[in-house]
DNA sequence: CGTTCAATTGATCAGCGTCAAACTAGGTGG
DNA sequence: CCACCTAGTTTGACGCTGATCAATTGAACG
C-alpha cells in the first residue's frame, strides 16, 4: 500500500494514537481499491471480513427489506465504516455502494480485532468512534420520529450550512433522490418540501442551495444540538 | 452497596471478565436507589455523570423536541443504559423515567472511564456492548424506515413471542400507548392496527396477546434477523 | 442531436394523525 | 358494596401529510 494513503489513514482519530507496529500490522493485510460509481462494496447479511476506509469519492450505506430500499447515510473521506460489525465479528446490517468514482481501503477484520486486543490506545479510540456512531444513529432516529419531513429538510439544510462554515450559498453533496431517502421521504415529496421552504428564504436550483432568511428558517427548523450537532 | 446486587451486576457481560479490584473500584462510588413509577431519572441535555444499571422494574428511554415526545426504548433488568454518553463524557441524548417501581444503581461516569483506561478486559466488554447498542439502533431505524406501521406491529409481536420462547399466549410488557410511541405511531393507530391483525390470527385483549395463526402472521411480517434478531 | 435518467408537476389516494366522544378497568371513598 | 373518579383504550369522523402513478421537463453525456 502506498505510504501516502497510510499517512492519511494514520491521521484518523481512530488510528492516531496507536503504536507504530500495531498500525503497520493492520495496514499490512490491507489493500487499496479503486471503484467506479454504483459498485456494491458490501451486501447486508454477509460476514464482516473487512473494515473499510473511504479515501476519496463517497459511499452510500443503505438497507433493504421486502423489495424496499432506504439510504441510511453517506460516508465521505476520510472515514471508516462498518466498524461495529468488524468488532463484533458479525454480519453487516447495511449494504454499501459507491456513489461516485471512489478509492477505498480494505482492512481485514481479523487483523483489526487482533490489534484491538493488544493495543489499549487503539481500543480506546475504537470505543470513542463507536460511541460517536451510536450517538449519530440515535440523533437520526430522533430526527425521524419527532419531526415532520419539512422540519427534517429545514434542519438538514442548516446542518449543511454549518458544515460549509455558515456560507449563504452551498452545493448539495448528494443526489436529491438519495437525500429524500435519507430524510425518509419520496423524491416527489422532497421536491414539494423544497418549494414549501421558499417563504423561509430557501432557494434550491439544481444542486445549488441558497439561504437568504437564516432567521426565518431557524425559527421553523428549531435546531437543537441534541439532534443536529454531530459533535455534541 | 449490598453484595447481592454486586453479584448481579458482576454477572453482566460488561463486568464479567474484569479484574476484581477494578470492579470494586467502580462499585465503590456507586449507590442503589429505589424509585416509584414515573420518576425522571435523567433529562436529555444534562451531562452524563452516572452510568445506570436497572436491577428491577423497568425504565423508559425517551426523547423530546418542540413539545413532542417519543419512546426510544424500554430497558429491563438487568442491564445498563447511557453507556455511550458515559464513555464519551458527553451529554445525555435521551431522557429516562421509571415506568414502575424500580431499583437502579448509579455508577459515577468518571470511575467507569478511569477503569476503562486501565482494564483491557473491561474496555473490550464495553466495546462489545456499545457495538451491540449501535446495531440495535440501526435495526430500529431500518424497522422505522422500511416498514409500515402494521408491519412493525406484526414484527414486534413475533419478537415478543420469541422472547417468550415461542408461547402462543403472552402478556404485553408495556402500556399500549408506550408501545405505539415506540413503534412510531399514535395510540389510536395502534388500536386499529391490532384489529387489522385479527385476520392473521392475532387477538389482543387488555395486555394478553394470542397468536393462533403463526404462519399467516409470519407471512405478513416477513421478519429478518437483520432487523428482528437482537443477537444477530 | 438523440438517449437516458433525474427532477418536477399534477392528480389521486391511502395511511395516519387529530379531535371528540364513548367505553373500560382499576382504585378510592362515601 | 356501590358510586364515582381517573386514566388508558377504543371508536368514529374528518383532514392533512405524504405516497403513488403518470406525464412532462430538464440536464448530462456520448
Amino acid at each position: 500500500m502506498p505510504d501516502s494513503y497510510k499517512s492519511d489513514i494514520r491521521s484518523l482519530p481512530i488510528f492516531q494514537h496507536m503504536a507504530d507496529d500495531n498500525f503497520d500490522a493492520i495496514m499490512r493485510g490491507g489493500y487499496v481499491q479503486n471503484f467506479p460509481p454504483q459498485v456494491e462494496l458490501i451486501t447486508e447479511g454477509e460476514t464482516a471480513d473487512f473494515m473499510h476506509v473511504v479515501i476519496s469519492g463517497s459511499v452510500e450505506l443503505f438497507a433493504t427489506w421486502n423489495g424496499r430500499e432506504t439510504t441510511m447515510s453517506v460516508v465521505r473521506p476520510i472515514s471508516t465504516f462498518i466498524l461495529a460489525a468488524t468488532i463484533k465479528d458479525a454480519h453487516y446490517l447495511m449494504s454499501a455502494r459507491t456513489l461516485e468514482k471512489s478509492r477505498v481501503i480494505l482492512l481485514p477484520s481479523s487483523d483489526v480485532r487482533a490489534v484491538f486486543d493488544r493495543d489499549h490506545d487503539f481500543a480506546r479510540a475504537v470505543v470513542t468512534e463507536l460511541a460517536q456512531c451510536y450517538r449519530a444513529v440515535v440523533k437520526n432516529s430522533k430526527d425521524l420520529k419527532l419531526r415532520t419531513s419539512l422540519e427534517r429538510l429545514a434542519n438538514y439544510l442548516l446542518r449543511l450550512q454549518r458544515r460549509m462554515n455558515g456560507a449563504e450559498k452551498m452545493e448539495l453533496t448528494i443526489e436529491k433522490r438519495k437525500l429524500a431517502s435519507q430524510l425518509g421521504m419520496t423524491p416527489e415529496n422532497l421536491s414539494r418540501a423544497i418549494k414549501a421552504l421558499r417563504p423561509y428564504g430557501v432557494t434550491i436550483e439544481g444542486t445549488s442551495v441558497q439561504i437568504t432568511k437564516q432567521d426565518d428558517l431557524v425559527q421553523l427548523a428549531k435546531p437543537t444540538p441534541l439532534i443536529d450537532d454531530p459533535t455534541f
